[in-house]
DNA sequence: GTGAAGGGCCAC
DNA sequence: AAACGTGGCCCTTCAC
């Protein structure tokens, strides 16, 4: 594919390319940058493509006018990167977004991904790849080289090769998109398209922005572990050595506590029943009896914190800007759920020890707002269930409303162990639970269990309904969709009866884990367009939890805004159900 | 030495 | 024989 460009270097040139480029409703849009991380390097090259005509931007001249972020000769591109028309079409438009955030102070307005667009089309389908090589060679046909990506681009002169690659990729937007929309519009996902497409820019901005973590109060805790973690591992080497012969002339040998082979190994050697697996829940039962159990399980918290939780979240502290600036990948599941990593802010352990490290800087507050029991009430509105209606809408607690209904008793008379028991019912059911596992859950055996699941569904008869149609649904079509038409495909042998059970579970909890994605996901759009500008910004996202940093003077309207935010995005998918935030303002991540 | 797989465990 | 969903990170084990 040959494709002619023009050169752009100097403001004359640049004000008239971005003047007629302005008149187009789509571009083809990347950028070309000497590092990964926009803290480290900076953007080379700009580059934009209506298709017949195409322009590539050396920025490099412009550095020696300015600041990139303050030139006015940079006026008409950061004009034409805002506005809303022409939309920019990117592969990965959150790396561009957050380069010409940083690098040229604009926010990207009108944004086209074919990065998401190709997973939303693929819609779950794990072996297909979405890089722009992969997804250009799938949709179009074409291969692409890649190899001058990685090319030194803060050589003072480009070689020819490098700026006709730039400009390539760019035009090869045009086309591409062009597929993209014509899967989306046949398989009727471009509401979800949208919803992703308007997430790109918050959450660029987010990564920028960063999480603060207070380095001395993580070292002090990280302290605390190591000291448990040593002193679990001495006493647990000299418990495990009880068991070995004492013949040796230099005492039991060293066992490696984190080998789970040896670990058993030692463990049988003492007469401890050990079962099939090791984990945590298998061996809690054991541990009254054996004290080397319990102790292991304190040394397996203890390794797991210091190792997980430790030094290694420190080492992602930028050293630019002193934060964490995590990866989030928008479309992480088939779910449309956000992954997190480098590192997962969205697995720090809920004790306040850590989420109290995460803190507002002086002067700043933390803003933290979670959706109440957001999954349950998705399910209530799908559902219709009369009781998840009557609970939520009464605003009653729902947990001791559904142990009510399962023990046929009045709701003041349930006591604190059977409204633990119908939380635990509650939430099994949105995963599918069964007997077997809800028994060992809640300690009662799987006959009880089954009388407790037998009751609870038929006290919630159009729950029951709704979830065995999904399940059916699901086998049936092989696909479920969330409130937002994302769509995930099942692929399973009609044979196995196991795969079978697995995809009905799948299309049970995909729309309710699916819904709460978009939910967070619109909440995040209409969060940032209220908050930008504000000196608010959007540091976390967990879920169905959203953590805005602000200046303390401004906390509390903030707070409004974003629980109003929250709001109107889940109106957006919820009817007939209401939905409630739970929102604090505080110093801390932690209460 | 490197990488994949598996076990275990953190979050929602 | 049965198996509650979605992730990422750390460690060991094992193959290359």
């Amino acid at each position: 594919m040959e494709v002619f460009f023009e050169l752009v270097s100097e403001p004359g040139a640049l004000r008239k390319a971005c003047e007629k480029l302005g008149q187009e409703e789509l571009l083809g849009f990347d950028t070309e940058t000497t590092e990964l991380d926009p803290f480290e390097g900076s953007i080379r090259l700009v580059q934009f493509s209506a298709g017949d005509q195409t322009v590539v931007i050396d920025l490099k001249p412009f550095e020696e006018i300015g600041s990139l972020r303050e030139i006015p000769e940079l006026q008409p591109l950061r004009d034409l990167i805002a506005a809303r028309k022409p939309v920019k079409i990117a592969h990965n438009a959150k790396f561009d977004a957050k380069w010409v955030a940083h690098h040229l102070d604009v926010e990207m307005g009108g944004t086209f991904d074919t990065f998401l667009a190709s997973q939303i089309i693929a819609a779950g389908e794990r072996e297909r790849r979405h890089n722009l090589a992969d997804v250009s060679n799938f949709f179009l046909g074409i291969d692409v080289d890649k190899s001058e990506q990685v090319s030194d681009w803060s050589a003072e002169e480009l070689t020819q090769s490098q700026i006709a690659y730039a400009a390539k990729d760019a035009a090869l937007m045009i086309p591409l998109r062009e597929k993209l929309v014509e899967r989306l519009q046949n398989d009727d996902l471009m509401r979800v398209a949208k919803l992703e497409f308007d997430c790109v820019v918050p959450i660029a901005i987010m990564e920028l922005n960063g999480f603060y973590l207070d380095q001395e109060k993580w070292r002090e805790q990280l302290e605390v572990v190591t000291k448990e973690q040593k002193e679990a591992a001495a006493e647990l080497q000299g418990m495990l050595a009880a068991g070995v012969s004492q013949g040796s002339l230099f005492g039991a040998p060293e066992i490696n506590l984190d080998s789970r082979n040896q670990v058993t190994d030692a463990l049988i050697n003492l007469g401890v029943p050990v079962p099939e697996t090791t984990r945590g829940w298998e061996l809690e039962p054991l541990s009254d009896k054996y004290p080397v159990v319990r102790k292991l399980l304190a040394y397996r918290s203890a390794a797991k914190a210091a190792s997980s939780f430790g030094e290694n979240i420190l080492e992602f502290l930028n050293p630019v800007t002193g934060r964490l600036h995590p990866d989030f990948r928008q479309i992480g599941a088939p779910t449309g759920r956000f992954s997190c990593s480098k590192p997962n802010v969205q697995q720090i352990p809920h004790q306040e020890v850590y989420r109290r490290c995460f803190s507002a800087p002086e002067g700043m507050k933390l803003i933290v707002a979670d959706y109440s029991q957001i999954e349950l009430r998705i399910l209530g509105e799908y559902s219709g269930d009369q009781n998840f209606l009557k609970a939520f809408n009464g605003g009653a607690d729902f947990h001791a409303a559904a142990a009510a209904q399962v023990f046929n008793i009045e709701p003041s008379a349930v006591t604190p162990e059977q409204r633990s028991f119908a939380k635990r019912l509650n939430f099994g059911v949105v995963y599918g639970i069964g007997a077997q596992r809800f028994a060992r859950l809640s300690g009662v055996s799987t006959g009880q269990a089954e009388n407790m699941l037998r009751r609870y569904f038929s006290t919630h008869r159009e729950l029951d309904s709704w979830l065995r149609e999904a399940g059916d649904k699901a086998i049936g079509e092989g696909m479920a969709r969330t409130g937002s038409g994302r769509l995930a495909k099942f692929r399973f042998d009609q044979d196995d009866r196991v795969q079978i059970a697995s995809t009905k579970r799948y299309g049970r909890n995909l729309p309710i884990q699916g819904t709460s994605a978009d939910i967070l996901k619109r909440a995040i759009r209409l969060l940032h367009d209220v908050i930008s500008g504000t000196g608010a910004m959007l540091v976390n996202i967990v879920h169905d939890e959203v953590i805005v940093e602000c200046p303390a003077e401004i906390a509390d309207e903030t707070a409004k805004k974003v629980e109003a935010a929250m709001i109107n995005a889940a109106k957006e998918y919820l009817k007939v159900v209401p939905v409630t935030v739970d929102v604090s303002v505080g110093d801390a991540w932690s209460k």
